[in-house]
DNA sequence: CTTCAGATGCTCT
DNA sequence: GAGCATCTGAAGA
Protein backbone atom coordinates (compact mmCIF):
# COMPACT_ATOMS: atom_id res chain seq x y z
CA UNK A 1 0.00 0.00 0.00
CA UNK A 2 1.39 3.40 -0.58
CA UNK A 3 2.18 5.69 2.21
CA UNK A 4 -0.90 8.37 3.64
CA UNK A 5 2.10 10.77 2.46
CA UNK A 6 1.66 9.69 -1.29
CA UNK A 7 -1.39 11.77 -1.23
CA UNK A 8 -0.54 14.89 0.82
CA UNK A 9 0.93 16.80 -1.92
CA UNK A 10 0.40 18.79 -5.10
CA UNK A 11 -3.00 17.19 -6.67
CA UNK A 12 -1.87 17.47 -9.97
CA UNK A 13 1.40 15.41 -8.86
CA UNK A 14 -0.46 12.92 -7.05
CA UNK A 15 -3.20 12.54 -10.22
CA UNK A 16 -0.02 11.86 -12.33
CA UNK A 17 1.37 9.51 -10.02
CA UNK A 18 -1.71 7.22 -9.55
CA UNK A 19 -1.36 6.60 -13.38
CA UNK A 20 -0.07 2.74 -13.48
CA UNK A 21 -1.01 1.98 -9.88
CA UNK A 22 -3.42 -0.09 -8.84
CA UNK A 23 -6.79 -0.10 -6.54
CA UNK A 24 -7.67 -3.13 -4.28
CA UNK A 25 -10.97 -3.40 -3.24
CA UNK A 26 -11.89 -5.85 -0.90
CA UNK A 27 -15.73 -6.83 0.59
CA UNK A 28 -17.47 -9.84 1.58
CA UNK A 29 -14.05 -11.93 1.16
CA UNK A 30 -13.55 -11.09 -2.43
CA UNK A 31 -10.34 -9.28 -3.51
CA UNK A 32 -10.73 -7.11 -6.87
CA UNK A 33 -7.43 -5.39 -8.29
CA UNK A 34 -7.00 -2.87 -11.15
CA UNK A 35 -4.58 -0.62 -12.43
CA UNK A 36 -5.70 3.14 -12.95
CA UNK A 37 -5.18 4.40 -16.71
CA UNK A 38 -7.09 7.65 -16.70
CA UNK A 39 -7.27 10.44 -13.46
CA UNK A 40 -8.25 14.27 -12.70
CA UNK A 41 -7.48 16.41 -10.50
CA UNK A 42 -9.49 18.87 -8.60
CA UNK A 43 -8.56 21.64 -6.43
CA UNK A 44 -10.90 23.76 -4.34
CA UNK A 45 -8.32 26.61 -3.33
CA UNK A 46 -8.95 27.67 -7.15
CA UNK A 47 -10.62 25.64 -9.57
CA UNK A 48 -14.48 26.12 -9.90
CA UNK A 49 -15.20 23.02 -11.19
CA UNK A 50 -14.39 21.30 -7.63
CA UNK A 51 -17.38 21.04 -5.48
CA UNK A 52 -15.04 22.56 -2.91
CA UNK A 53 -14.71 25.48 -4.51
CA UNK A 54 -13.85 28.63 -2.72
CA UNK A 55 -13.51 26.15 0.48
CA UNK A 56 -17.13 25.76 0.18
CA UNK A 57 -18.39 23.49 2.61
CA UNK A 58 -21.39 21.25 2.86
CA UNK A 59 -22.40 18.25 3.91
CA UNK A 60 -21.28 16.66 0.65
CA UNK A 61 -17.85 18.01 0.36
CA UNK A 62 -17.00 17.15 3.65
CA UNK A 63 -14.96 14.39 3.18
CA UNK A 64 -13.18 16.92 0.74
CA UNK A 65 -11.68 18.34 3.54
CA UNK A 66 -10.84 14.91 5.58
CA UNK A 67 -6.85 13.59 5.78
CA UNK A 68 -5.56 12.95 2.26
CA UNK A 69 -6.06 9.35 1.00
CA UNK A 70 -9.61 9.50 2.32
CA UNK A 71 -12.19 8.15 -0.30
CA UNK A 72 -15.02 10.97 -1.26
CA UNK A 73 -17.81 9.25 -3.63
CA UNK A 74 -20.79 10.93 -4.76
CA UNK A 75 -23.39 10.07 -6.62
CA UNK A 76 -23.68 11.46 -10.55
CA UNK A 77 -26.95 12.04 -12.91
CA UNK A 78 -28.97 9.35 -9.88
CA UNK A 79 -27.42 6.42 -10.78
CA UNK A 80 -23.78 6.52 -11.07
CA UNK A 81 -21.09 6.55 -8.52
CA UNK A 82 -17.44 8.72 -8.70
CA UNK A 83 -14.52 7.72 -7.15
CA UNK A 84 -12.09 10.41 -5.39
CA UNK A 85 -8.58 9.99 -3.24
CA UNK A 86 -8.43 13.14 -1.37
CA UNK A 87 -5.33 15.05 -1.57
CA UNK A 88 -3.16 17.98 -0.07
CA UNK A 89 -2.90 18.10 3.92
CA UNK A 90 -6.09 18.14 6.21
CA UNK A 91 -8.24 20.92 5.31
CA UNK A 92 -7.49 21.72 2.08
CA UNK A 93 -10.35 20.43 -0.60
CA UNK A 94 -9.03 18.83 -3.06
CA UNK A 95 -9.23 15.65 -4.90
CA UNK A 96 -8.34 12.87 -7.94
CA UNK A 97 -10.95 11.80 -9.99
CA UNK A 98 -10.49 7.97 -10.76
CA UNK A 99 -12.15 8.08 -14.32
CA UNK A 100 -10.77 4.95 -15.72
CA UNK A 101 -8.80 1.00 -14.63
CA UNK A 102 -7.78 -2.19 -15.85
CA UNK A 103 -9.08 -5.33 -14.53
CA UNK A 104 -6.14 -6.92 -12.75
CA UNK A 105 -7.67 -9.62 -10.61
CA UNK A 106 -11.41 -10.32 -10.15
CA UNK A 107 -12.33 -10.31 -13.48
CA UNK A 108 -15.49 -12.71 -13.41
CA UNK A 109 -16.61 -10.30 -10.65
CA UNK A 110 -16.27 -7.45 -12.07
CA UNK A 111 -17.77 -8.47 -14.80
CA UNK A 112 -20.95 -9.57 -13.02
CA UNK A 113 -20.82 -6.59 -11.33
CA UNK A 114 -20.89 -4.93 -14.83
CA UNK A 115 -22.97 -6.82 -16.90
CA UNK A 116 -24.31 -9.36 -14.38
CA UNK A 117 -22.53 -12.26 -17.08
CA UNK A 118 -19.48 -13.95 -16.82
CA UNK A 119 -16.00 -12.27 -18.07
CA UNK A 120 -16.20 -14.61 -21.04
CA UNK A 121 -19.59 -13.53 -22.09
CA UNK A 122 -18.66 -9.84 -22.60
CA UNK A 123 -19.41 -8.54 -26.26
CA UNK A 124 -16.41 -7.10 -27.34
CA UNK A 125 -17.84 -4.05 -27.56
CA UNK A 126 -18.44 -4.43 -23.81
CA UNK A 127 -14.83 -5.70 -23.75
CA UNK A 128 -13.19 -2.69 -25.29
CA UNK A 129 -14.91 -0.02 -23.08
CA UNK A 130 -14.79 -1.92 -19.79
CA UNK A 131 -13.92 0.21 -16.38
CA UNK A 132 -13.09 3.54 -19.04
CA UNK A 133 -15.45 6.09 -16.83
CA UNK A 134 -15.19 7.15 -13.14
CA UNK A 135 -18.82 4.71 -13.60
CA UNK A 136 -17.64 2.35 -14.38
CA UNK A 137 -15.02 1.83 -12.36
CA UNK A 138 -17.34 1.92 -9.45
CA UNK A 139 -20.09 -0.19 -10.73
CA UNK A 140 -17.27 -2.65 -11.19
CA UNK A 141 -15.89 -2.81 -8.38
CA UNK A 142 -18.95 -2.41 -6.18
CA UNK A 143 -17.91 1.31 -4.70
CA UNK A 144 -20.71 3.62 -3.80
CA UNK A 145 -21.41 5.99 -1.49
CA UNK A 146 -21.19 3.70 1.79
CA UNK A 147 -17.11 3.75 1.13
CA UNK A 148 -17.63 7.61 1.27
CA UNK A 149 -15.66 9.17 3.77
CA UNK A 150 -13.57 5.99 4.11
CA UNK A 151 -10.27 6.53 5.98
CA UNK A 152 -7.20 5.94 4.17
CA UNK A 153 -5.57 2.67 5.03
CA UNK A 154 -9.09 0.73 5.44
CA UNK A 155 -9.04 -2.82 4.07
CA UNK A 156 -11.90 -2.32 1.98
CA UNK A 157 -9.99 0.12 -0.44
CA UNK A 158 -6.18 0.72 -1.33
CA UNK A 159 -3.62 1.82 -3.78
CA UNK A 160 -0.63 -0.27 -4.12
CA UNK A 161 2.65 0.60 -6.31
CA UNK A 162 2.88 -3.31 -7.55
CA UNK A 163 0.27 -6.01 -7.89
CA UNK A 164 3.09 -8.32 -5.97
CA UNK A 165 1.69 -6.53 -2.72
CA UNK A 166 -1.42 -9.43 -3.23
CA UNK A 167 0.72 -11.99 -4.75
CA UNK A 168 0.07 -11.42 -8.75
CA UNK A 169 2.37 -10.37 -11.15
CA UNK A 170 1.54 -7.92 -13.86
CA UNK A 171 3.74 -8.02 -17.16
CA UNK A 172 2.63 -4.16 -17.50
CA UNK A 173 4.82 -2.78 -13.99
CA UNK A 174 7.97 -3.78 -16.70
CA UNK A 175 7.07 -1.78 -19.25
CA UNK A 176 8.96 1.02 -19.11
CA UNK A 177 8.33 4.36 -18.31
CA UNK A 178 4.84 5.37 -18.34
CA UNK A 179 3.45 7.70 -21.53
CA UNK A 180 1.64 9.90 -19.98
CA UNK A 181 -1.04 11.77 -22.13
CA UNK A 182 -2.58 15.46 -20.49
CA UNK A 183 -5.89 17.09 -21.69
CA UNK A 184 -8.68 19.05 -20.73
CA UNK A 185 -11.21 17.72 -18.22
CA UNK A 186 -14.45 15.87 -19.00
CA UNK A 187 -18.10 17.32 -18.72
CA UNK A 188 -16.59 20.65 -16.87
CA UNK A 189 -17.87 23.37 -19.34
CA UNK A 190 -20.04 24.93 -16.06
CA UNK A 191 -16.43 25.98 -14.74
CA UNK A 192 -15.90 28.79 -17.12
CA UNK A 193 -11.63 29.58 -17.29
CA UNK A 194 -11.22 26.58 -15.50
CA UNK A 195 -12.91 24.33 -17.40
CA UNK A 196 -9.40 24.52 -19.96
CA UNK A 197 -6.99 24.11 -17.23
CA UNK A 198 -5.25 20.44 -18.42
CA UNK A 199 -5.54 18.46 -15.87
CA UNK A 200 -6.60 15.12 -17.11
CA UNK A 201 -4.46 13.05 -17.56
CA UNK A 202 -3.84 9.08 -18.95
CA UNK A 203 -1.97 6.52 -20.08
C1' DC B 1 -17.90 4.49 -36.38
C1' DT B 2 -21.33 8.59 -34.73
C1' DT B 3 -25.29 10.86 -32.51
C1' DC B 4 -29.10 10.88 -29.39
C1' DA B 5 -32.65 10.27 -25.76
C1' DG B 6 -33.72 8.64 -21.53
C1' DA B 7 -32.81 7.01 -17.12
C1' DT B 8 -32.74 8.73 -12.05
C1' DG B 9 -31.92 10.98 -7.25
C1' DC B 10 -29.16 13.97 -4.56
C1' DT B 11 -27.61 18.73 -3.57
C1' DC B 12 -28.04 23.46 -3.22
C1' DT B 13 -30.80 27.70 -4.38
C1' DG C 1 -36.78 23.48 -9.35
C1' DA C 2 -32.40 23.21 -11.88
C1' DG C 3 -28.47 20.98 -12.78
C1' DC C 4 -25.23 17.51 -12.47
C1' DA C 5 -17.01 15.27 -12.65
C1' DT C 6 -22.45 9.54 -16.65
C1' DC C 7 -23.88 5.24 -19.12
C1' DT C 8 -26.58 2.49 -22.27
C1' DG C 9 -28.91 0.89 -26.28
C1' DA C 10 -30.86 2.05 -30.55
C1' DA C 11 -30.57 4.02 -34.85
C1' DG C 12 -28.15 5.94 -38.81
C1' DA C 13 -23.98 6.72 -41.80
Amino acid sequence: MVPQSFFDRDTVAVARDLLGKYLVRRYDGLVLAARITETEAYIGRMDRACHAYNYRRTARTEPLFAPPGTAYVYLIYGMHHCLNLVTEREGEPAAVLIRGVQARRGLDIIAENRFRCKAEGMTPCQRKHFLDGPGKVCAGLNIDRRLNGLPYGAPELEVCSSLAEIGLSDPAEDGGPLRIHTGVRIGVDYAGEDAGLPWRFWI
